[in-house]
DNA sequence: CTTGATGCAAATAGTTTGCAGGCTC
DNA sequence: GAGCCTGCAAACTATTTGCATCAAG
């Protein structure tokens, strides 16, 4: 199918299903939104995902791209990713996982480590109230921007 | 010294000492800067902190804030703290430690664990490149909000 | 059909920058 | 005194919002 990302059919249905749940409408542009994110690999920024989807979408604006994100964020089928930038950038939820940011060139590239997930935290933090979500950011410089420093 | 943010003076010498070196001034502005961004422990944005700044110091600028903050970070004086926020927040550069955050009021509290200081990193990592720093985020929900909430 | 979603354009929020005068070294 | 730093105002970037129209259910 041109024109289309494709992508396991059970993560389409559970956007629909998590849309149909919120009382959302499963739109075309929501559709491809989610599916382009699904596919990408390298957290896009709204404005990215926005430039790529054009190519296939020309008529889909750069607000929609934001609105759509915000919704599925909300109902936890995509997530913001924290760094350091000023934009923010999204990845489709998936299993438990951790960012390496290359301060360089901004790349982000995920990494497992059960060892942490399963890791006992501080006993001082149950004071602080209910914990959600463990995640480790790791920051550097990646193989690609070390060999261009040549030093 | 009424007006003045108190902190232990070697704290004070750092600063002088970094900026001597890297060449740059040691200005009031960026002396009272310095100072209150040490004595806050909430990691205050430039906005907050100007605000703060102000009744002490009437005619300093937010402009010159956020010049200030990035210069001290440039000098590692001070670091910008990974938020899912719009606005940039900052802490002094101290002993390791981590973040926990609450979606909720946005509150920040910083925790220690050596246990994941000295982990040994997941092998495939060091083949992404150069490690600077690891650091822990996590979001929850603080006491605080967690009463408020009353379901 | 009905109402939520979209596209357009304009508004905001946070941050950055150019310039002229002021203050540190 | 020389040049970096500051304050002011204006520019910018990323994101959000109001409104008329469109399309999903």
């Amino acid at each position: 199918m041109p024109g289309t990302v494709n992508i396991p059919g059970e993560i389409l249905a559970a956007l629909e299903e998590a849309l149909k749940a919120a009382g959302l409408r499963l739109t075309h542009q929501r559709l491809e939104i989610y599916r382009e994110l699904v596919a990408a690999c390298d957290h896009p920024s709204a404005e990215t995902l926005h430039q790529r989807l054009r190519k296939r979408i020309p008529t889909l604006s750069l607000d929609t791209v934001y609105r759509t994100l915000a919704t599925l964020a909300e109902q936890g089928l995509i997530n913001r990713v924290e760094t350091l930038e000023s934009q923010a950038r999204f990845e489709a939820t998936s299993r438990r996982h951790h960012h390496l940011i290359c301060r360089k060139c901004g790349k982000i590239a995920d990494f497992q480590w059960p060892d942490i997930d399963s890791a006992a935290l501080p006993q001082e933090i149950s004071e602080w109230g209910r914990i959600d979500l463990k995640n480790v950011v790791i920051h550097g410089i990646c193989r690609n921007c070390l060999e261009g420093e040549e030093k």
